[in-house]
DNA sequence: TGACAAAGTTAGCCTTGCCTTATAATATAA
DNA sequence: TTATATTATAAGGCAAGGCTAACTTTGTCA
């Protein structure tokens, strides 16, 4: 059992992937909704799974329904990481359709290194939470890609100054209505940024997920009564609950 | 003779990458060359080699020694152009170690797709050219990715500030010695902007090589009598004589 | 010139990964 | 309980890519 094994093929990969949504979906995987998802005959799956399960990836014993163990989920969810946070970053950020950034995601979630990752999405953070990429600049960078030009001097210092203007406005906004606002306020789809996180019994839970001050956080979800918020930190997906929500004190983006 | 195949292998695009810098050492490669350089031994260069001829990608003949042809040089230099974009990107922007962003360009050279390269490109070079971009935006990415936290809004108002004076200053100190320089003013290792390109025999050739107001262009070296004037455009490493270069008109960056 | 070392070639072989088909076993639901 | 759908198993194909070992060619130097 070498659960600790060096590096699964994109193929065992994209297995586990598959496994990861068709259980997030169901609660557990069978084999043919994998062959039907992945394109291959029913008996390629059955090896595959073999070949997880001695690895220790998933539960599985024959005729049985399919789940992640947690070394398995572990991998799944980085892989997962991975490939929203490349296509995010094409498609929001460089303007690629959603089509090419969706099959670069795929082919290349298999090869970028976990640190690359993480810098891509403190990027991606900086990017849209910097007043200088505030007003535009990101469609700015689009205009320049169909242009193949930066706009002259007068017109770069015109948008400096917009971009000015509108960050002191804002700011002033803020200040002038200062208002302390927790996680459970966010509407499910913004993001925010956190300001402070209360101190209780769930603040060591929250700082393990990496939860602490500065830290961007987009609300995925909420449950009808606000209990279970689904948020996504640093490209993951987590659960928390209602009473810790309300211990995180954030500043709307 | 399918000299237009689907897609090589990363395998055989690392034999052509290989040759690609040692012939351009050397002017030709060798097989043991190639064999030391990909840590394999000498029959398994053979068997590439015959491959790689058998697709047209080099010219070789038992015991001779090998140069790439033409199609064989446009993907060797799309994959190089494919690596460097990368590792620039993520050693000069996102602040990735030398050796993982190495490490990270290597493996991911074979999935990425050419109009995500093409982008990254573009998105380089514009935070390398936008005002917004200027006075140390970059560091203050990497200065964010230790604090995990953007600035207090009065250290925002400041470097906002600051980077609109910056940029006035250099708008002014630009606008006052207004001299008309061209692409041999530049020193080797620096980047400038394709003001205007003047008409004469070589502008076409020039345009053909994506040469236009605002193309950003890097001197890599200059021979010693000025005259070929090696650069990279967009990913692309050329060569250019020294009149094409007198008609370059740039803004030094 | 001729002998030898270095470089290159060839052939046979092996592993790995990943898929397929055909057939057998099991589960499920009418 | 029996037909149908789903799984499992076994056998095998095949392509990629490497290795070894024996052999050939080439170039160099005495």
């Amino acid at each position: 059992m070498s659960n600790e094994s060096k590096q699964l093929s994109a193929s065992l990969e994209d297995y586990l992937e598959t496994i990861y949504w068709i259980a997030s979906d169901k609660g557990a995987a069978r084999a043919k909704d994998i062959a039907t998802s992945l394109n291959v005959k029913a008996g390629s799956v059955t090896g595959a799974l073999q070949t997880l399960a001695r690895l220790g990836h998933i539960n599985y014993a024959p005729y049985e329904v399919i789940t992640l163990t947690e070394s398995g989920r572990e991998i799944a969810q980085e892989v997962v990481r991975k490939h929203e946070t490349l296509k995010e970053f094409f498609g929001d950020i460089l303007g690629i359709s959603p089509g090419v950034a969706e099959e670069g995601a795929c082919k290349m979630e298999h090869s970028v290194p976990d640190e690359i990752v993480d810098k891509l999405i403190m990027f991606t953070e900086f990017i849209q939470s910097c007043p200088r990429c505030g007003n535009n600049w990101v469609e700015q960078f689009h205009l320049y890609c169909k242009e193949k030009a930066i706009g002259s001097m007068d017109k770069c210092q015109n948008c400096l100054e917009k971009c000015a203007t509108t960050f002191a406005e804002d700011k002033n906004k803020l200040q002038s209505g200062n208002i302390v606002t927790d996680l459970t306020s966010v509407e499910p789809g913004n993001k925010c940024q956190v300001r402070s996180v209360k101190r209780g019994p769930a603040s060591k839970r929250l700082a393990e997920m990496g939860i602490s001050r500065g830290t961007i956080i987009e609300v995925e979800r909420v449950a009808p009564l606000g209990d279970p918020v689904e948020i996504k930190v640093k490209g993951y997906h987590l659960s928390i609950r209602k009473e810790e929500a309300e211990n995180i004190i954030i500043d709307q983006a």
